[in-house]
DNA sequence: TTGACATCAAAACAAATGTTTAATACATAC
DNA sequence: GTATGTATTAAACATTTGTTTTGATGTCAA
């Protein structure tokens, strides 16, 4: 349960378990027992500072995951303004890089992308907030970025590259389990590794193939 | 909720509602007396003929789902043994086809894709009897059909390959609501025509960049 | 008719859960 | 020192939930 020690406060304690646990189990097969157990606080806690479990949940987007869904667009821009030009190429592997590696540690990736992936099967206020305030505009980012390698193609089908670009990075990370079923193969490093380049290739080919304007 | 009229028996009327509201809502929002209520049924009926919730669950996916994926998979074989030759783009066509309109149903199509996202990011033991049943032999059969035309790459990419279809083929299903969170754009018939269709080309390119061996 | 069996129904049961309340401790300001 | 507001705790509360029990009903064979 990270470095949760008791001086980081109770407020901030119950943010950081609460996160980690709705990731791993989800909103409903987590009680807030389990919370403030894990938290070593009181019950009530979580009524009083975020008054009742949704307000909590929903804090754990506000607090946590809109501020890490920014810090990983800024990875990324900072790797865009380092490059002299910008082709498909590297925004596709700046994109991948900057979710799958980027400035979160493999323990922060896991915990992003599951509970993405639980609002997405599971809308909530919570996916709200997270399309309004750092996905559709992030989205919007990118296409503008690609725009001119990309002309063939209309910007309607532009904005479904792109997101199929980010459905297959979320679903390589925190599809991990199911994966391991389908291939047989373990999760370890090196084959995370593997998956980013499979990620960053495939992607960029979906993509790319409109610069030369091929018919389908 | 469907014709279930009371014609068909009440462990076939629970089979049917359970797998429409436990595909809506998952399997903790939705309670036994929902099921019963909208089944016209006894409480204890799902007891009885399913020793209980978690009983009932699994047998939606034993008697309904598993049956459902392998009638997908027989139309995708009728599609490509009516073929000439089979090429990457015509199994790719295949596959996104016989998922999204083949021999399903617009409401089994989601449905089907709903409860496998549900499974996906809240494995149970459905997902065990899914992949060991459907998904890893038609995910092998596909890998080997594509095999000829795709020489250049490992069996450990290819198989990566075909999950990545798989997964957008799925994404673009069961995430209607969130993709027209972003898109901004409804859901209606003609634009589930374009999405398969963008399914079916970014798929493709993905793959077959790999026919001529380019290097990444 | 009787007995056996499958089907269904109502009520009761037991456990878990989110929430609220009321009381206490503790610091800080006046 | 007293008052004020924050922080924390333990206990109680009110629902909801899956499950079980017990009994009624209907069918069919002997």
């Amino acid at each position: 349960m990270k470095t949760d020690r008791l001086d980081k406060g109770v407020r901030e304690r119950l943010l950081d378990t609460a996160e980690v646990l709705f990731a791993a189990d989800g909103y409903d097969h987590v009680s807030i027992r389990d919370i403030t157990r894990y938290a070593q606080c009181n019950l009530a806690a979580v009524n009083y500072y975020f008054k009742g479990k949704q307000g909590l949940y929903l804090d754990v987007f506000r607090y946590h995951m809109i501020p890490r869904a920014r810090r990983i667009r800024d990875f990324f821009w900072k790797r865009i303004k380092s490059e002299k030009k910008t082709t498909v190429e590297t925004v596709v592997r700046a994109l991948t890089e900057a979710y799958m590696h980027g400035p979160l540690s493999q323990e922060e990736v896991e915990i992003h992308h599951k509970l993405m992936a639980r609002e997405l099967t599971n809308p909530t206020k919570a996916l709200d907030m997270m399309v309004e305030d750092v996905i559709r505009p992030f989205v919007a980012e990118v296409s503008v970025l690609l725009r001119p390698d990309l002309k063939s193609i209309s910007d309607e089908e532009l904005l479904l590259d792109v997101i199929s670009v980010f459905a297959l990075i979320l679903y390589f990370t925190f599809g991990r389990l199911p994966i391991s079923k389908v291939t047989g193969r373990e999760y370890t490093d090196k084959y995370r590794d593997k998956l980013v380049e499979h990620v960053t290739r495939f992607s960029l080919y979906g993509l790319s193939c409109n610069i030369k304007d091929k018919g389908t």
